[in-house]
DNA sequence: GTCTATAACGGGATAGAC
DNA sequence: GTCTATCCCGTTATAGAC
């Protein structure tokens, strides 16, 4: 508990990070030590079980920032527009304007799988029934709201996916446009 | 030249079918000589380079198969509906109806990067070409036809992100869905 | 052109001192 | 709770026989 001492909190700040920039397969434990200013023995102390329990702290802290950030604003009692307009400067934040990867999409595609998914389960569960929530609210039937959120979800992963390939930022904009898009056409 | 032997073309196959399902960095030497039954010796004959040179065949492969089935349907005589639905089949096939990644995203979102980046790039655009003409074909201005190519992509891509995250097949359902409306509303 | 064998290195993970 | 030192294994990559 010393004043030098790094807080678990920041040590999964780091993780995030890294895993985030690097993908969980891409990522080594000295990656991690650099990242965090931890040896490998310190990492294994607070990770008694290794870089999968560090993916499911990522994963853990991944739902809780969608669940205050995303969902918890989605619920509030802001108006609509205002609402999802929070929502998006959050998502441009987090991707740097569509130049990071998502964690959690680099987690599903890494070679921890199954252990790890129910927490990603979770994760995307929670984010798309909060843009539901928004799409429902718009105007949208409930299933057609449903089905809006999966798919923009994964337009979003994808419109990441392009930008790592062609640099292309293009996709990730309009994405977030068509969010908006929701705000701008009703009372809220 | 040996009648045993396996060919170069069928080399590559798996090579792009264990990348395809492992990821660039997820899949081992190991993995590749088990895929291909040849030692890690004869894999070093056929690619001096390595890992690298694997990934860079893999997607000259992959550009090969977008230029004939992608790009060269969508520029055939056939009626649009038509061309539309030979590659609606063919990426439901490539991806298993969904369950398994794209090779690409695979290897955009892998430690490889800049090495590749071009090629991933050329191989992007020519799919993403060959949506907008048949976009444009189904009466979309061609501007708009450019970027609902991308954003097509994108969903495509993410859906795919989506089902190794949820095991849910809908959005990529869906994404094919969209793609196959487009040669339903027009004369072709 | 493929094999066996091995080098050289980095990976994840652990022991034990402090 | 962090460190140094180390282990074991898998990884990429190479050498040389066939």
């Amino acid at each position: 508990m010393a004043a030098a001492s790094i807080s678990k909190d920041e040590i999964v700040d780091r993780l995030f990070a890294v895993f985030q920039e690097q993908g969980f397969d891409g990522a080594s434990l000295s990656d991690v030590s650099r990242a965090t200013g931890l040896g490998k023995s310190s990492l294994y102390h607070h990770f008694p079980d290794g870089k999968l329990q560090m993916a499911q702290a990522v994963l853990e802290r991944a739902t809780a920032v969608i669940d205050s950030e995303i969902a918890g604003v989605a619920k509030s009692a802001l108006p609509l527009k205002v609402r999802i307009r929070k929502i998006v400067a959050l998502l441009n934040q987090i991707y740097s304007g569509g130049r990071t990867q998502c964690v959690l999409g680099r987690i599903a595609t890494s070679s921890v799988r199954s252990d790890t998914l129910d927490g990603l389960r979770v994760a995307f569960d929670l984010w798309i029934g909060a843009i539901a929530s928004l799409a429902e609210e718009s105007g949208m039937p409930a299933r057609r709201a449903g089905t809006f959120a999966e798919d923009w979800v994964a337009r979003l992963q994808g419109a990441l996916i392009m930008q790592a390939a062609t640099g292309d930022t293009g996709a990730f904009e309009r994405a977030l446009d068509a969010l908006i898009e929701l705000g701008e056409k009703d009372t809220g």
